[in-house]
DNA sequence: AATAATTTTTAGATTTGTCTAAAAGTTAGA
DNA sequence: TCTAACTTTTAGACAAATCTAAAAATTATT
């Protein structure tokens, strides 16, 4: 009956393709036990899942082996991060909310389907290019932006840097940082390391000093600054 | 979590409570069928979906009688209703889109469940009363702003009104007008009224002159100025 | 009141997405 | 290499939402 590309995704199948994109970084090979953990179901239902999307050509799958993402099936998932990133500064920006509010409202957002409406909304937040969390935000085209980024725990004592992301999203550790005024954008300088536990001394541009855990230093992004 | 009640509602139980809402006018009796063809889908489906609507008492049912909405179920409606109209106006207001254009994409919108995304985008919006079709928007306590409003097909030669609203809905209807540049808000006073066919000459504020069809008076609605 | 027309409901099937239990295939260990 | 451990797939069921066809109930007509 249909010859490819145009049977309509329904919201189930979109989540499988983002959870395909984030196992396999946008290129390799995702397990049934890795995309059933992702999203929290059974390996069985992946299975059957498998099948569908194989059938509308998102993915590439054989028997027995993984799945990777046609090109069409990484299109879809990369505007899907492009929306669900769009929005989440939108709640930030112009509804305030916190950031660790938004993720879930973007998690529905994201599946609005309109083009027209994505370009437009991007219009209207002044095409950012990061996230509230710091994470890019593919362009119309699909391309991700890149910075020179590294992890807190990379840097060596007496070194500078800005926050410019986070590598874990748990509202725990969000709200850990809204207490410790580690927001994006905040200037912060190594003082010491202490080789005990990894963890690390530092102080802010307000000369508030703060220790940090190694799990801490180790999912904060940072940008090196010239001293 | 979200707002009250018990067993969680789909997108398209959503759909039939704002179906049976817009056929009852919030209290009274709807038929199968009515619901039926203001869903377009066939009356069997409709009394399928009576009976899971009836089972989450969101609407009272007996057999071969017609459907009404309990109190939970037309709070609900009129959640959905304050939703897509508050999301017409952000299209419009913030999104530039043209008024012929929401619909649709308010009509996805409007299923995103969150108390607080639509409280904070109420404020952002500046709490308006009416979207960009002139109709009411439901206060968080489900109150609808009145308005003295005619239809332009009641008014008197000579009489001066204001356009506040459309009774129809179409895209044809609306890029009509558009062109006519009858907006919300343009004051235009009736001329003359033709015994013949019921059409009205009338002049807008710049001198225009036009001459409405009596299917484009008994359409708008006007208030009435004093002159 | 009896029949015709209409409305509403039931019956049975289909699609999507899920589950558990069990079978089949692959990989790793002794 | 042969079995143990695991991963993956199939089989069979279920709930939601829909459909068509047919039966049942109501309303209208003569």
């Amino acid at each position: 009956m249909d010859s490819g590309s145009h049977n309509s995704i329904s919201p189930t199948e979109e989540n499988y393709l983002k959870a395909i994109f984030k196992i396999t970084a946008g290129a390799g090979l995702a397990s049934t036990n890795a995309i059933a953990q992702e999203m929290e179901t059974s390996p069985a239902s992946v299975s059957d899942m498998i099948k569908r999307l194989s059938r509308k050509h998102l993915i590439d799958y054989e028997k027995w082996k993984g799945v990777s993402l046609t090109k069409e099936g990484r299109i879809l998932a990369i505007t899907l991060i492009r929306r669900h990133r769009l929005w989440e500064v939108f709640l930030v920006e112009k509804l305030h909310f916190a950031w660790d509010e938004v993720h879930e409202i973007a998690e529905q957002l994201e599946h609005i389907a309109s083009e027209k409406l994505i370009e437009r909304l991007d219009e209207f937040l002044g095409t950012p290019k990061f996230d509230p969390h710091g994470d890019p935000i593919p362009d119309a085209e699909g391309i991700f932006a890149k910075r020179k980024q590294v992890l807190l725990s990379e840097l060596n004592a007496l070194e500078t840097g800005v926050i410019v992301g986070v590598h874990e999203h748990s509202t725990a550790f969000l709200q850990y940082l809204d207490r410790m005024d580690l927001v994006l954008g905040a200037v912060l300088k190594v003082q010491e390391i202490f080789e005990y536990d990894g963890s690390m001394r530092i102080e802010l541009e307000n000369k508030t000093s703060l220790v940090l855990s190694s799990k801490v230093s180790q999912h904060l992004f940072v940008q090196r600054q010239k001293p």
